[in-house]
DNA sequence: CAGCCTTGGTTCAAATCTGAAGCAAACCTA
DNA sequence: TAGGTTTGCTTCAGATTTGAACCAAGGCTG
């Protein structure tokens, strides 16, 4: 089959999309290793943390829900386990896992710097944005994201994609 | 001032904008990386050598462009002249300067593998939205990386954004 | 032209990320 | 329950990225 190669609107959305990312990715960095003294996805790692139940998830489970794979979770976590903020501990369930805690000093920090990360992340984002952009941006990410998620892109790709496996609660 | 953290919409699209471009970049550095040998960025930088005259550009042009820092851009050159595809030469209107080319057999690998990219872009996206998502999605990108070009974000921060600064055309 | 600031790019050291391999526990199944 | 497979996570080695430091060439000013 010949290649349907992109339409010049798709060209436009296809650049304007490569470059907000890469611009955004980049700002919230800088932001959040300024103020928080780690990238975005770490910070984000602790977010994912604060808001399970008991501050606290199962290694492949927090994976998932980073959209990272396990071994770049494995790294993350030692990082911040080394700054006090993260604490691993045994999955009492299954001898295997282990468990990823908030500590109440990650909390802290946290708190502390959640005022500035959002305030990036609106002057960056969102305050640029209208009300129905937002939506849109929602719907359109929501699709893009559930067609990756269990993506058979061009039937089954590497396996080392947590967001291919399924985790059992750990409790 | 209290912080105005993210409206239940906000959030919703906050999220969902996290995970489509982490699954999106993961996705196409795997198809690149497996069809072409490359991370997606290194790619987009081939492709932008292609388009330019005498497919030959500056660094800090092809930096701005490609919306990444000058320091990741020499290394990442120095990788794909080692590869070959691509060729440093000297500036002539100013000896500081360097110049990449795009060498036969970088523009080669790109017109072998394009077909491919442009394949998994419009499955993982274009094949997704809509053609109203997709002016929709040009738009929103468009505003997020207007604001971020030359982003006074709040009153000047690091200076090695390439996109700060201007670069005069090499000729 | 000397002195000084800027610009274009690279280099350094350290941090992060990647995919494959490894290891142990859990889960079958005969 | 022994044997084989899967699962959960880490480790390894190498690639990539980062921000600061560095260096040489350009530009400007007195």
């Amino acid at each position: 089959m010949t290649t349907r190669w992109l339409t010049s609107d798709e060209q436009r959305a296809w650049r304007a999309y490569m470059a907000a990312t890469l611009l955004l990715e980049d700002t919230l960095d800088r932001q959040l290793q300024q103020d928080a003294g780690m990238p975005h996805l770490y910070y984000s790692l602790l977010a994912n943390l604060s808001e399970a139940p008991g501050q606290r998830l199962r290694m492949t489970d927090l994976a998932e829900r980073s959209k990272i794979t396990r071994s770049r979770l494995t790294y993350a976590v030692a990082r911040l386990e080394k700054d006090g903020l993260v604490r691993r501990e045994q999955c009492p369930s299954d001898k295997r896992g282990s468990v990823a805690a908030l500590t109440d000093e990650g909390m802290a920090v946290l708190e502390r710097t959640a005022p500035g990360h959002v305030e990036t992340v609106r002057a960056s984002l969102f305050d640029r944005l209208s009300p129905e952009q937002v939506g849109q941006l929602e719907e359109i990410c929501t699709r893009i994201a559930g067609g990756l998620v269990d993506g058979t892109q061009d039937g089954g790709g590497p396996e080392d994609l947590p967001w291919k496996r399924r985790s059992t609660p750990c409790a």
